[in-house]
RNA sequence: GGAGAGGUCGCAUAGUGGCCGAGUGCGCUCGCUUGGAAAGCGAGUAGUCCGCAAGGGCUCGAGGGUUCGACUCCCUCCCUCUCCGCCA
């Protein structure tokens, strides 16, 4: 959610940050409504005020034991306006804040405008041919991880659908030892605190980080409960620390953990219906960071650098994308895509999003910061990005470190977990 | 799932219709004191909204109701705890 403040005083530079991310949003609505919220509220605390005077006096008069009768009667057609007005004000706050909550983060100034053609990438790492290929054809990673027996989606769609896998063997045991060597890595070597939330949240958790209302059907519900299935660690990690008041000196908060993630990717059938790249169920380890604002930018660089060093581990080759404005996702001012090159497939796979959202959550969830003992408390910076997902690693992986005769060198990295 | 108890300012508590936005203790911050500390003493210690400001409004789990007036009475919901049952 934006602030209202900067909104009212520096409405073209909103304006334009909006058009940059495509919103089609107007905000004269909404600068409408702010206008007459702020008439109404005087007009109904200077009656409130009144109203607390005269509940004094009447409240003088009865213990000295004198009547308060015409006195009461006075504050009766005084409180009916006050119910009235604020009825009034409770509808205005409730239009204002709807059409608020629909308003996207503008952009960061060191985002390019424009779409997705405006996307720049700032770094490539690692060369593009397969290392471990003599003379064969690299093949791809649906061809690799059914011909191993590492994956079947045979077994997936048997027992949900189509979109969800069944590892098996090698393929189950290479899951686990992704997941512990990222969660080792950042613990161990980038200084986050590991943290294994529910999987399961509520409708309000779900509101707090903004996948709804927009993107409930892109959501798992459950039937009996109003409860989703996360669709990323971000939710309850970002949640965790609703309504919180941090010390500046525990900033940044640093935070990683492992769950799996499940989207319905309802509106994407047909595409990638094959393989890891898109599936209904998928591990991840995420990485949170509540930063103050001042060094939320250099946050965000350490965060990139934190989930590129998996890539770098591993020895995947990949490119880092500065997404254009057009191409933002809804509260992110800034985001750095990591997309990992898979010969087989000939593609790039995003497997990180790494994005600073400013205040934009934490003004919804409220998470503050102080900066002294008496000091204002002050909303916090929050980020977070993939470090990273795992399906698409795995088509890493299988498609750069395929041999001749279709096995697979492991990462040196990962020996040791296998 | 059944039965009961309860949610007040970081923590523990006081408060049952009107000088209670809220007392006390602990904790914490600053100061005095000290060679330094402890103890002691003093001051401070929620958030939010409107307003240039002065000032004012709102918040005692959440929402609604009764009333001139609600922490206090009524209703709904949420959460926590205890006991029983079931159970990895």
């Amino acid at each position: 959610m934006l602030d209202l403040k900067l909104l009212r005083e520096n409405p073209e530079k909103i304006k334009e940050g909006l058009r940059a991310k495509n919103s089609t949003l107007e905000l004269d609505d909404i600068l409408r409504l702010d206008e007459t919220r702020r008439t109404l509220i005087q007009e109904t605390e200077s009656l409130k005020s009144l109203r607390n005077k005269a509940n004094e006096e009447i409240s003088a008069l009865k213990r000295s034991g004198q009547s308060a009768d015409a006195k009461v009667g006075e504050m009766k057609t005084l409180s009916a306006r006050i119910a009235e007005l604020d009825t009034q004000g409770a509808k205005v706050d409730e239009e204002l804040f709807s059409k608020l909550h629909y308003l996207p983060n503008p952009p960061h100034e060191s985002v390019p405008r424009g779409g997705p053609s405006e996307n720049k990438i700032v770094k490539e790492w690692g060369t593009l041919e397969p290392k471990f290929l003599k003379s064969a054809q690299p093949r791809t990673h649906v061809e690799l991880s059914e011909s191993l027996g590492w994956i079947s989606s045979a077994k997936g769609a048997k027992l949900t659908g189509s979109g969800w896998l069944y590892y098996q063997g090698m393929g189950a045991r290479l899951e686990r030892a992704l997941i512990n060597f990222m969660l080792d890595l950042h613990t161990r070597e980038h200084g986050y605190e590991e943290v294994s939330p529910p999987f399961i949240v509520s409708r309000q958790t779900m509101t707090g980080t903004g996948q709804l209302p927009k993107m409930e059907e892109d959501m798992y519900r459950l039937r009996d409960e109003d409860f989703f299935l996360i669709p990323t660690a971000e939710v309850p990690v970002t949640n965790a620390l609703r309504d919180a008041v941090l010390k500046a000196e525990e900033l940044p908060k640093k935070f990683v953990a492992y769950t799996p993630c499940f989207r319905r990717e309802a509106g994407s059938y047909g595409k990638d219906t094959k393989g890891l790249a898109r599936i209904h169920q998928f591990d991840k380890v995420e990485l949170v960071k509540f930063a103050k604002p001042e060094n939320s930018y250099d946050e965000l660089e350490s965060l990139r650098a934190d989930a590129e060093r998996v890539l770098q581990l591993l020895g995947l080759p990949y490119r880092v994308v500065l997404l254009a404005s057009g191409d933002l996702s809804f509260a992110a001012a800034k985001c750095y895509d990591l997309e990992v090159w898979a010969p087989g497939s000939e593609k790039w796979f995003e497997v990180s999003s790494c994005s600073n959202f400013e205040d934009f959550q934490a003004r919804r969830i409220n998470v503050k910061f102080k900066r002294g003992h008496t000091a204002k408390p002050e909303l916090v910076h929050t980020l977070n990005g993939s470090g990273v997902a795992l399906p698409r690693t795995v088509i890493g992986i299988l498609e750069n470190f395929q041999k001749d005769d279709g096995t697979i060198q492991i990462p040196e990295v990962l020996q040791k977990y296998l």
